[in-house]
DNA sequence: CGACGTGTAAC
DNA sequence: CCTTTTACACGTCG
């Protein structure tokens, strides 16, 4: 049976939700900022509302970049506030989840919904959703979003990105190949600069161009499995079910006042980041496989790890810790480390169920 | 094969 | 001048 599928995708989020409770920034440019702490202007945009992207600022780039572009303008400057944001976005994840057969939230401001059963396959049925699911978000958070309607959760993805902010724009089954035919590798989800790099100097350009190039030819350059993802998102192909996963790993990481060698400043880091984490773990989840991230002075990643007995708690396992800090250093000798963080893999889910299914599985 | 480290990608 | 968190593929080693 055809599936059909939404991807919904909350506009500029940080930055819309910024603005609905502070009426006196709105209708300006808005700048949501991670700051780092190192130095006045030192951290990069997390999301900028659409009035900051006319000025060319977007995420991802250097705070200092962004005032830049500022410069005697009108703009408005915050620090993110998650703990606010998660809550809104928790409110819009159970408003969406309402109307879904399968749903799955991919971030804190997107979402994927199965409607395949409910609507029985059929598009007019999906959009009647989308439309109250807009007006829902709009009325209830104050929030616009952008949707896309499509067979698969690729496609949706890819049709909701056609038109924002406030889209609406629905792909079927046999317009696919059309709709993404003239696209640039790189606007591709899930091929990235690098990728569209390689794809360029083949002679491969769009997505049609890499429909056209065989998949064997495919597999010479970039391997099976590349090859694979890269021809079923030229031809808009994925079979992947919407469902929920549980995480595979839990990360925190932080950046150092300035950058360091001495090793009992880091360890003095991790401890904290240990105690965040702790806050994650809720008791809830236990782990087997733990890691240090550094990032040096040049912006190099590296990680340690090591497997241990399984642990449910963070901070028990910093002597550990230590001995990846140490085992960095003589392996980096002189290298001096920007950022520090942790991860904790290898996880395992305490069922804490509601009470009804352990009362169940007791009574067998 | 499992463990470990890196690279790519998206947010 | 350069944030944070997660996923996954791939190469290597024992």
């Amino acid at each position: 049976m055809e599936r059909v599928i939404l991807h919904v995708d909350l506009d500029a989020f940080y930055a819309s939700v910024e603005e609905l409770r502070r009426p006196e920034i709105r209708g300006k440019p808005v700048v949501v900022c991670v700051y780092s702490g190192r130095t006045e202007d030192s951290g990069a945009v997390a999301t900028s509302n659409y009035l900051a992207r006319e000025l060319g600022i977007k995420s991802g780039m250097p705070i200092a970049f962004a005032k830049r572009a500022a410069k005697g303008k009108d703009i408005v400057f915050l620090p993110v506030d998650m703990e606010h944001y998660r809550e809104v976005s928790e409110r819009i994840m159970n408003l969406l989840e309402e109307h879904a057969d399968r749903f799955q939230q991919v971030s804190i401001d997107e979402a994927y919904l199965d409607v395949s059963d409910g609507c029985t396959g059929n598009y007019p049925c999906a959009e009647k959703i989308a439309q109250e699911i807009k007006g829902e978000i709009k009325e209830q958070e104050g929030i616009t979003c952008s949707v896309g309607i499509g067979p698969n959760k690729y496609v949706s993805k890819m049709a909701g990105k056609r038109r924002k902010p406030d889209g609406l724009t629905v792909v079927r089954a046999e317009e696919v190949a059309d709709f993404l035919k003239d696209l640039p590798a790189g606007k591709l989800h899930g091929i990235g600069g690098k990728t569209e790099e390689e794809l360029n100097t083949l002679g491969i350009k769009t997505a049609a161009d890499i429909a056209a190039y065989s998949l064997t030819s495919l597999e010479k350059e970039f391997g099976k499995n590349k090859a694979k993802l890269l021809h079923d998102k030229a031809l808009g192909i994925d079979d992947s079910p919407v469902e929920q996963k549980d995480k595979q790993q839990l990360s925190r990481i932080a950046t150092l006042k300035e950058d360091t060698d001495d090793t009992d400043k880091i360890f003095k880091k991790i401890s904290e980041l240990c105690s965040d984490m702790n806050k994650k773990l809720q008791n809830k989840i236990a782990f087997r496989t733990i890691s240090l991230i550094t990032i040096d002075t040049h912006l190099q990643t590296q990680t340690r790890s090591e497997t241990i007995p399984e642990a449910d708690d963070a901070c028990s396992v910093l002597p550990s810790y230590r001995t990846l800090i140490d085992r960095f250093f003589s392996e980096n000798p002189g290298k001096m480390l920007r950022r520090v963080g942790i991860r904790v893999s290898g996880l395992s889910y305490k069922d804490v169920k509601d009470k009804k299914e352990q009362k169940s599985l007791f009574d067998y």
